[in-house]
DNA sequence: AGCGCTTACGAAAGCGCTTCCGCTACGATG
DNA sequence: CATCGTAGCGGAAGCGCTTTCGTAAGCGCT
């Protein structure tokens, strides 16, 4: 196949009556250029046509535009929401995106930000909580350290403790509102289904509910479960038996695994037994009964992570926070009068 | 940053003790070697931890391995399934993926799918409904027999009338057993909430329906919105005065939406009205209450998508059908006795 | 044994770009 | 006015791979 016509970066310098490197330094933005001829450059480039190759360009020695994103689990609503932020921006900036799935586990995460690194891709937002492990922990900031010093940009979504870029949800903020959404329903008795405990994220909104919770005098039962609809059923069956009044999801699918089983159990909610989560994802409005939850802005996550990318670096690493929002449905009410 | 250490082909060339043209024959599966030089290269290489370089391979004129995936929208679960089982399969095979949306419309579907193929992408998967709009479709058959012809793979999943290899759910077998289904009930006056009519995937599931209903000579009622939970709600405003007993959602999106317009209107489900969707989202089973749907595999679609393409071609395209399974929950039953 | 044919392999020419290096021309400096 | 430093630009060397093209070796045939 003969892709005849598209334009080369020697035809656009031609046109531009410079030389190739000149129209390199235009087009890539390099420095030692008069600002002159590289608007004059970059118009000829426009007139032309022209698009640079991604492969030439990763062969020379140069970083791909290309955004790589590792996510844990695509076909999870949380990722799936910050993925759709994120490819939203890149696509606005002309910029593709890859993903990878870290299926939940350390080593992947690693293995998947490695390979997209061989790519030289030039740019890599990792998403989801970041583990206690410290020595995982520690060859991912040493294997992004060494990425940004080669000019790479890398951004993370939800987890501290990485030298580079982050966007922070305020999980501690939202399971301190929680906390007191709870409290002040007069539940004193509340237990909590959580994901992993090694997982930032986790600890996190653990540790806020802990504090919003105990202003109140509230005590907290942690069970630990997958951070999957599976885990908070099983979750739920834990606490069955542990008296409480409220039951806390630590994300929005386990609170609907929890939903499922109390109806399973024919325990009513918000009646018997209050039930929350975190996240609001698109269909917790939906589930029977609405559920009450914290908003996590997932898709504006994505945006800002890929406007950090884009931004030129500094010397220290930015962190955006976001903010939360309790919204109030159906699923939680006063605690059973007895 | 040096990246000393990468061995390259001419290293894994120089260690079998064969030329550089041997050796990338031998690894990139070309014609014109023996099958034990090939083999003796591919240890060699397999020991040394050789990587080929992607972009070194595009430059040279061959076609990168990453497969680019074109999803209407990631955060919809219907895609976002999809998309997972595409990354888990083509993760197995060590390939990367690149994913677009098209933010379901054609222009930007076309868009997306050139910029795939200008980053000389080897693989491409289209996932969505195709349109009718015949012109548009032409535009795409072209643009995609080109590229299969210079070599590259491409499939589709759930659209016809390209000449790639398909992966077709069972849309209008899925409508057929949700027709029957309701018409078994007893309905006999069914409205349906459809997506743009344009869609290939809306006319047949409605064509579907229609059929499975007609056998019973219960009529159905058409009504056009966005293929989402508010084009749902919207659809239901529109069927509430039109005196059906159940009322289709396209997929369950749609469905949700017009499960939550009825509550607000305070009509009871199933007992006034019958609710069902398309799909089986993971999230069906928890809305309330649990909505009857017509299951369509989505993950394995994505997994079947990316064998069709790994796959060497064939003259005729191939298509793999996928089964459908009517899941019965809780939003379906016999119409009012009135 | 000699002919042409096929097949296995090596040498070398790029693919389109970035970047190092060297040159020129200018303004600043003493 | 002579000298040095610097900014702007062009020449040219690769980056690692695929792919002609050419050659040598092996085959069956007359």
């Amino acid at each position: 196949m003969k892709r005849a016509g598209l334009p080369r970066l020697v035809d656009v310098a031609e046109a531009a009556g410079v030389s190739l490197a000149s129209a390199s330094r235009a087009i890539s933005g390099g420095s030692g250029i008069s600002p002159d001829v590289a608007a004059h450059v970059r118009r000829v480039a426009q007139q032309l046509g022209y698009e640079p190759n991604m492969h030439a360009r990763g062969l020379a020695g140069g970083l791909v535009p290309t955004i790589g994103l590792v996510v844990h689990e695509i076909g999870d609503p949380y990722f799936a929401d910050i993925a759709s932020g994120v490819i939203r921006s890149a696509s606005l900036e002309g910029r593709s995106v890859q993903i990878a799935q870290a299926e939940r586990t350390p080593e992947n995460e690693l293995a998947q930000v490695q390979a997209l690194l061989r790519q030289r891709i030039g740019a890599i937002i990792i998403a989801g909580s970041g583990y206690a492990d410290t020595t995982r922990e520690a060859t991912m900031a040493e294997t992004l350290a060494e990425f940004t010093l080669g000019g790479g940009r890398a951004a993370v979504i939800g987890r501290h403790h990485l030298p580079v870029d982050s966007v922070l949800p305020d999980n501690h903020g939202a399971g301190v509102t929680m906390g007191r959404h709870l409290a002040e329903l007069g539940h004193r008795r509340v237990g909590v289904v959580a994901g992993p405990l090694d997982l930032n994220t986790v600890a996190d909104r653990v540790a806020g509910l802990r504090a919003g919770l105990s202003d109140a005098g509230a005590t907290l039962t942690v069970v630990s479960h997958p951070f999957t609809r599976e885990g908070g059923i099983a979750g739920a069956r834990d606490l069955l038996d542990q008296d409480v009044t409220a039951i806390v999801g630590l994300n929005d699918a386990m609170a609907i695994g929890i939903l499922g089983e109390l109806r399973n159990n024919r325990i009513r909610v918000p009646e018997d037994m209050s039930v929350v989560g975190f996240d609001d994802i698109a269909v917790a409005a939906d589930v029977a009964p609405a559920l009450t939850t914290a908003r996590i802005p997932m898709f504006e996550m994505g945006r800002h992570a890929v406007a950090l990318i884009l931004r030129p670096p500094i010397d220290e690493p930015r962190t955006i926070a976001t903010t939360h929002e309790l919204i109030v449905r159906a699923s939680s009410g006063p605690p059973p009068a007895s």
